[in-house]
DNA sequence: TGCGGACATGCAATATCCTTTCACTTTGAT
DNA sequence: ATCAAAGTGAAAGGATATTGCATGTCCGCA
């Protein structure tokens, strides 16, 4: 079997990223191919992998997460169990939307959504703080989101 | 029209965060409403605009957009030109996953999805480099990605 | 050049699901 | 208690997904 993807697929891709909900019919029609082909290629694409999964984007300030928050962090020690006690802790944190290893003065930069600013200050005295290793944080307030996790371009 | 929310709304909008297929049929079984009525306050969400979209998550790596990349921005001038094209600009640049002002030592965080670092000091030199009113870029490569855009919890 | 296997495609039939309609029930204010 | 507005469930119709099958295509190999 191919583990290459056409243009078609390529296609599908894309229109799925877009719109999640698009009917099988309706992306055979776009595609010019038939939808039984159609079918058959978009379950390959989410067997295979390439589709992660499909979720509804909600909007943060209707359900109280309008605030957003980027947070530089710096552990005490770089010792792997240091790191992986601080990821273990990131990861049931559920306000963290991304948490990521970077190479630079920090050693992991937080994307977190709250209700608001008061609420952050009570997150950030209580918990983050308080995860292991935590030497220094530094908060950088999201005062304007021109871009917040636009489509992947391939 | 109440513009609240009752406990199966925010069950209907996290069964379709965690997975966007989810049949109409599937979330009434779930909330204990009839198909019908499920179907009615699905669209209802949709409408009101409690779900932005749907959006179907491609792999990165599998499209050749392995590599990831966090870059604080530092402006000339504090402007509302100035920021008005920088953001004008970074709308326009199809590997910018997110771009947010921010209070703090940065004007602008931006995260950046690329091939490798290879693609990404091209980028940086011929693109980044040549936004407008760019006085200064920090970058931060992505080790490791411990978690990547999380679902809302709410 | 000819042959065979693996694969992809389209058509058509089947099964499944969505979507609307209608009558009934609940809710809330007077 | 009464009325109006909104919400609810069951059923029917229409649209959609999904599968089987025959055909066509490509590639390796003799």
């Amino acid at each position: 079997m191919s583990a290459e993807l056409d243009k078609i697929d390529y296609k599908i891709l894309r229109l799925l990223q877009q719109d999640g909900r698009t009917g099988n019919a309706e992306i055979a029609k776009r595609v010019n191919v038939s939808a039984a082909t159609c079918h058959r290629r978009t379950q390959r694409l989410f067997e295979d992998g390439y589709i992660q999964n499909v979720r509804a984007q909600i909007a943060p300030d209707k359900v109280d997460r309008g605030a957003l928050v980027m947070v530089g962090v710096v552990l005490d020690r770089s010792t792997p169990e240091s790191f992986g006690a601080f990821e273990a802790a990131c990861r049931a944190l559920p306000f963290i939307l991304d948490c990521h290893l970077v190479a630079g003065d920090f050693d992991y930069f937080l994307k977190i959504r709250v209700r608001d600013m008061a609420d952050f200050n009570h997150l950030h005295g209580d918990q983050l703080i308080a995860l292991p290793g935590v030497r220094q944080t530094r908060t950088f307030f999201v005062m304007k989101e021109v871009v917040d996790n636009a489509p992947l371009a391939f």
